[in-house]
DNA sequence: GCTAATATACCGACCGGTCGGTACAGTACC
DNA sequence: GGTACTGTACCGACCGGTCGGTATATTAGC
């Protein structure tokens, strides 16, 4: 890979991060990386290319930065799942609220515009919905029985990506804090533990109850 | 209000809702409602002008097909706010899992963008907390002590949003479904019921017990 | 060791088209 | 005859993308 096209992608990742796909222009990431179109258009056969070069670097850049440290550790499956909710916490405090989560931003712009960019976007949240999964199935021994691992995953996400988006509109991670810790809390249910192993708390996410 | 005006707006929501704000063009509208260029400029100054309308109508939208029934119904305060996420649940299947949330959408995509939006989009998530949060007042009498209101409601709406999303990416109901039932167990451990009314289930949602 | 050929990298002018917005003439109604 | 409304022509800025051409480094043939 050249150096250049990585240079290329850093800066659009960065620009479209804030401003949007389609309310990024070309002339955006040539005026902040210095390069010339022509050559722009030597690297990327279209702005679309760039597009989807933007999310694969963004993956990496989540699972280098956020993922792979945590994996690493020797914290039990169930504290790893906390710990990565923790670091997509201090991501948005260290971002000021701004930005949000590029994947859902992406997914809202461009899900009901953009086939190409929807699908590759809907296996992104598959995959981060798989890594709690697998977490969670890890963390299976930990568990109470009975916890639908599929459908806690989901759940998972869904309160991530909502809670980041009320930090980026309030401008606050208060919100977003506020939604985590019940999460975690939420989640400290579904674990067997001193406060309460077989009573009230086993049935939470199980399938087919209501 | 001028009838014409109200028709532009109608037609602006729609398409803004499917495409965005930026990526919707006046002309877009225009081609839609068969209105003038000139004509739209004599009832709205600038497409700025347009947008904060439409927040406004969709705002009205939802409250009169979505809200006012369910309020003006004779169900218990829990039991509202259970109706008001199966609405919001039919609303996206209704639709095809297409479009998604409008304020959810233009939270993202405007936030950071155009700081006016930002403010109003704030007032509407503040009002949606509300909403829930004077629904789980009212329903203080079913609920078990020592749950924070506020941030519970804050966590519905994270999941109401994040469930929307991923309904919106992908182009299923079913992660959303799977979210929302998960909500709705959670709410059902904040209520005194035959389940545990004084055990374990009692401090979910406190403050400061972590 | 020289030259010719080739591939990679780079440049900036330019294209057709679209954007939000304006100017202004015409018209319908009181 | 004024006022509220409508239609059309038009504006400059910007959009993604293409173009012909250049600089340079590598390689091949002799």
């Amino acid at each position: 890979m050249s150096e250049k096209r990585e240079q290329i992608i850093e800066a659009a990742s960065q620009i479209i991060h804030l401003k949007g796909f389609n309310n990024t222009s070309i002339d955006d990431i040539l005026q902040r990386t210095g390069v010339k179109k022509g050559n722009f258009y030597f690297y990327f056969k279209s702005k679309e290319e760039l597009g989807f070069a933007v999310l694969e670097h963004l993956i990496g850049e989540f699972h280098r930065r956020c993922l792979a440290p945590i994996q690493a550790s020797a914290d039990t499956p169930f504290n790893k799942m906390i710990r990565v909710i923790d670091a997509l916490d201090s991501e948005q405090a260290k971002a000021q609220c701004c930005g949000g989560c590029p994947f859902g931003n992406m997914a809202l712009e461009l899900s009901d515009l953009h086939e190409g960019f929807r699908q590759r976007l809907e296996e992104i949240f598959r995959g981060m919905a798989q890594l709690f999964q697998s977490l969670l199935k890890d963390a299976a021994g930990e568990l109470v029985e009975g916890v639908d691992l599929e459908e806690v995953s989901q759940f998972i996400v869904a309160v991530v990506e909502g809670g980041i988006m009320l930090a980026k509109v309030h401008k606050s991670i208060t919100p977003m804090r506020q939604c985590f810790r019940q999460l975690k809390q939420y989640l400290s249910t579904l674990r067997r533990g001193p406060i309460d192993a077989s009573g009230s708390a086993q049935w939470l996410g199980k399938r087919n109850t209501q």
